[in-house]
DNA sequence: ACCAGGTATGCGAGTTGTGCATGCTACCCA
DNA sequence: TGGGTAGCATGCACAACTCGCATACCTGGT
């Protein structure tokens, strides 16, 4: 039993609702010919059936050809509504986005790219989720995600994903107004370390710091604090102080100082969208790293952030 | 923008479903090439995008081939179920049929026919009505009726539509057993001339003895009556006579007698099976022309049909 | 460095689809 | 009653497509 196409389904619609070959060839810019042999061949491939009783004016349906109609009606429906799904996708005029991201890029990235991203391309259903990196990994690979905003600060195995280098953001320590440091543009960290400590776990081993102990360098972690909005609470009581990745240093109260750190005590932090490995993005992802690069480009453009967007 | 067969569906959903152009071609009995073009043709059909990432070993759906899935899925799933309900139709093994008669055909030869269709095609959902001649006839012509039985009687315009004869069917008359000439093999009108009549209707011409009105021979109607069962109490009343056709003939009372009318007097009723013309007939509608001759081929051998069942 | 397992592609042959011209049938109208 | 006409079917030649074969190419594992 013979294939059935598109072509000769919507032959067959045409005919059945024009009553004739010869106009329905027109339409179609096919000739009568072309069609006569169309629907000689649907009916073969339909079990050699005729589906149009051919009168001397015109073709009628016969009861196979009526009971044909809804399934012929709805397979071309089928496959026309497929091409929209997909030029959709393509077009950026629907579909779905899931991009996670890890705390710190809430703050004002990924606010920023998704404003951008929303105002161009409105009709693609956006969703953003926040989560540890090694969440948002677990999630790329099943499949819940499309795109994670990540950092390679916790020492995630990031190599079996396909990233995209997005900016690498230099660090802040975070001073109550009246530290002695507080006026200066750069620290050692050595320099603070005497001073209490804020950080995320109570292991520095296991937070920002870990990029920073060395021989000469050992944090004393008196407070274990998640929130950035909560450090910024602590350091402007006077507690402690804390790292900071620039990523977080624009919105920062007016009581708290920030200083850079020397680019040899803390290497500048990678930050990558990360995509499943040997999958080609969709549309949207390609639309939303580009956003996520302008949004990157116009926070260098107002703010501490080092701007090194390479790429 | 291309042509999407079946083809190409079932071969796409085959790929999805192993990850593989290699073994989605081995089971559809394809080489891997012919894979690889159908869906690259496929590709193109749907406006360009890649449907597979290919991969070093085997394939995986991009974003694009899994919106598609479900669309390819309904398309071939609506072309198979069509497949099946056109052969359904074809094999009677599903499918509707309508049938309408008159009413004098209720007696024996619907219910016959009837029971004979339903069990050699039990699947066949049939329907039948009894309604006038006149009415089948309208009903044809909507659509709503895929056969009538019907008999000329009435001088209805039989000719536009596609006739099956049947059966000719001689008259009798319905006597009251005392009635002197209820032992008759044979009776001439002329000798009922005086006798009160039963009829279906005031105006004789209108009714079943029409045919037999002529210079010598008027019937003097005394009684309405349009039911059979009612008509024959009449007649054992001794209230008349009745002119009944002889599809009616085996289901009458024992205090009835039937004798038959010349021939010349009334002319047998010629009853057919009545189709829309120009249109084949289905299947259905081709069997249940079969079930009907074989019905009254069954009633000839023990009844007084006639049996002029010719064709 | 080679092999294994997979996809892409050039090529030739067979098949299918298309258009043109023509044949055929039934209706319409004079 | 006989041409005219509208419409489908079909023979034919040609173009386009599809298929299988052989082979090139890519990548990961040994």
């Amino acid at each position: 039993m013979g294939d059935v196409s598109t072509g000769s389904l919507a032959a067959f619609l045409e005919v059945a609702r024009l009553g004739s070959f010869t106009s329905a060839a027109q339409t179609l810019g096919y000739t009568q010919s072309a069609i006569s042999r169309q629907i000689s061949a649907l009916e073969g491939a339909m079990g050699g059936g005729p589906l149009f009783d051919r009168l001397p004016r015109g073709v009628r349906l016969t009861e196979a050809g009526r009971a044909l109609m809804p399934y012929a009606e709805a397979a071309v429906e089928r496959v026309d509504a497929a091409r929209h799904e997909l030029n959709a996708l393509r077009e950026l005029t629907g579909g779905r986005l899931r991009v996670g991201a890890f705390p710190t890029a809430g703050a004002e990235l990924l606010p920023c790219a998704v404003t951008l991203f929303r105002s161009r391309y409105p009709e693609v259903k956006l969703r953003t989720e926040e989560n540890l990196t090694r969440v948002q990994l677990a999630r790329l690979d099943t499949d819940e995600l499309d795109l994670a905003v990540v950092s390679d600060t916790a020492g995630d195995p990031l190599d079996s994903y396909e990233l995209h280098h997005l900016v690498d953001e230099s660090m802040y320590v975070a001073l109550p107004d009246e530290h002695p440091l507080a006026r200066r543009r750069q620290v050692r960290l050595v320099e603070l370390a005497d001073d209490d400590w804020i950080s995320g776990s109570p292991q520095p081993e296991r937070s920002l710091l870990h990029a920073a102990i060395g021989e000469t360098f050992r944090p004393r972690v008196v407070h274990v604090v998640a929130e950035w909005i909560a450090k910024q609470g602590y350091v402007a009581a006077g507690l402690g102080v804390a790292l900071i990745p620039a990523l977080a240093a624009d919105c920062v109260r007016p009581d708290v100082r920030l200083v850079a750190v020397h680019e040899d005590d803390v290497p500048a932090r990678a930050v990558y969208a990360a995509t499943p490995q040997g999958r080609s993005p969709s549309p949207a992802v390609e639309a939303f790293l580009g956003t996520l690069r302008a949004a990157i480009d116009g926070m260098a453009a107002q703010s501490r952030l080092s701007g090194k967007s390479a790429k």
